[in-house]
DNA sequence: TATCTAATTAGAAGTGTATCGAAGTAGGTA
DNA sequence: TACCTACTTCGATACACTTCTAATTAGATA
């Protein structure tokens, strides 16, 4: 989670998330879910199973269809349901596989600062450290709320770690160090807790 | 998702998984985590982000917190959140990474042949194809729910999805066509849709 | 101490949603 | 045709949730 908005998802793709999470925030659909997962089943044995009446099982029913999560054939008069594992497969892949929360902030609501930071930040990576004070320190304050204010480094580990971010680690951490962020203490390294000088 | 039940979800991981659903599934609360992915933010920086009043930003964190997806540290008297980057990753990787929907049955509700299923079929495989003519049935009734009712196969490719399930796809094949599952003809497989015989 | 700011807590209003019974639809069967 | 079964649609109820204002807490400042 350490990465930064790389593409700001779309109004559409948005509500569509939401959507998901709705569907699946239900404890009745999600058990109805797990009890399609073994297999296609008709409405009332569905009911039966999860101990709801049939109206509400159909109801429930209704929304996943809505949304592409299942299926339904004839079969004499009843209507056996089944998972559609395309859909699920595709949601599930697509979505969690790079949970880029921060993508979930609709463009427009990108604040200034945060637009800046995209231009130097990418895909969690510092491609360019910005020479301008300004600039810089707005990368800074943002590499600086990437560090767990629990954790104990060692300068080794630290180093480390901020070379994930960009080559050159010496130079990150000396800005850390000097705009205060960072703190250092027998060759220990920790997040300074408070008096964020930069806010 | 061509899976079965490996191991029933305990009521509590449901429970869990359920909760997290929840949490997400509010626009506001979505909407907040986003923001929270781009860096740290004050209370008061999320009310104004989300043109909501303080209070009610309030009362999202502390669900967030409740479930300890956000971490709060004073800076003078505001309060600074921010993602707690390693649950929302072990979240993201634990829950969505083998999104096994059969596993969200609870034990208790897996029906009779269900809980046989589970001795023949793991991790999406059949392990063995039993002998006896009514668990036959099963598994093959199980498969048969497997198959894509909208795809049209080439023999050769029927097979090699069939390989999937067990090294034994010629016997696979046959068991699906005689009990009227698939059909053929000039070469291409389809599954039958209506006039199941195992119901 | 008094005062200001930022946030939380409490309580209330309004909205949404899950569920159900009753009524309606459509296939199967006599 | 009439009747049965399985399901869906409709309309009502009840509960949960989001959001707000008002009151309270806690830190900073004079």
């Amino acid at each position: 989670m350490a990465t930064v908005a790389r593409e700001a998802m779309s109004d559409e793709q948005f509500t569509r998330l939401l959507q998901f999470f709705q569907v699946f925030s239900n404890e009745s659909r999600l058990r109805l879910i797990g009890h399609l997962a073994n297999g296609e089943r008709s409405v009332g044995e569905l009911a039966k199973l999860l101990d709801l009446k049939e109206p509400t099982v159909s109801h429930h029913l209704a929304e996943l269809k809505e949304l592409g999560l299942v299926d339904v054939r004839a079969e004499g008069n009843m209507r056996i349901y089944q998972l559609n594992a395309k859909a699920l497969e595709s949601i599930s892949k697509d979505i969690f596989a790079r949970p880029n929360l921060a993508a979930l902030v609709p463009k427009s609501e990108l604040n200034e600062e945060e637009r800046l930071l995209r231009a130097w930040v990418k895909n969690g990576r510092i491609v360019h450290i910005p020479a301008q004070e300004k600039k810089k320190q707005i990368v800074i304050r943002w590499l600086a709320g990437q560090i767990d204010p629990a954790r104990r480094w060692t300068e080794r580990e630290f180093s480390e770690w901020l070379g994930d971010f960009n080559e050159d680690y010496a130079t990150l951490r000396r800005y850390l160090v000097d705009a205060g962020y960072m703190a250092r203490e027998n060759g220990i390294y920790w997040r300074t807790p408070e008096n964020d000088p930069a806010s």
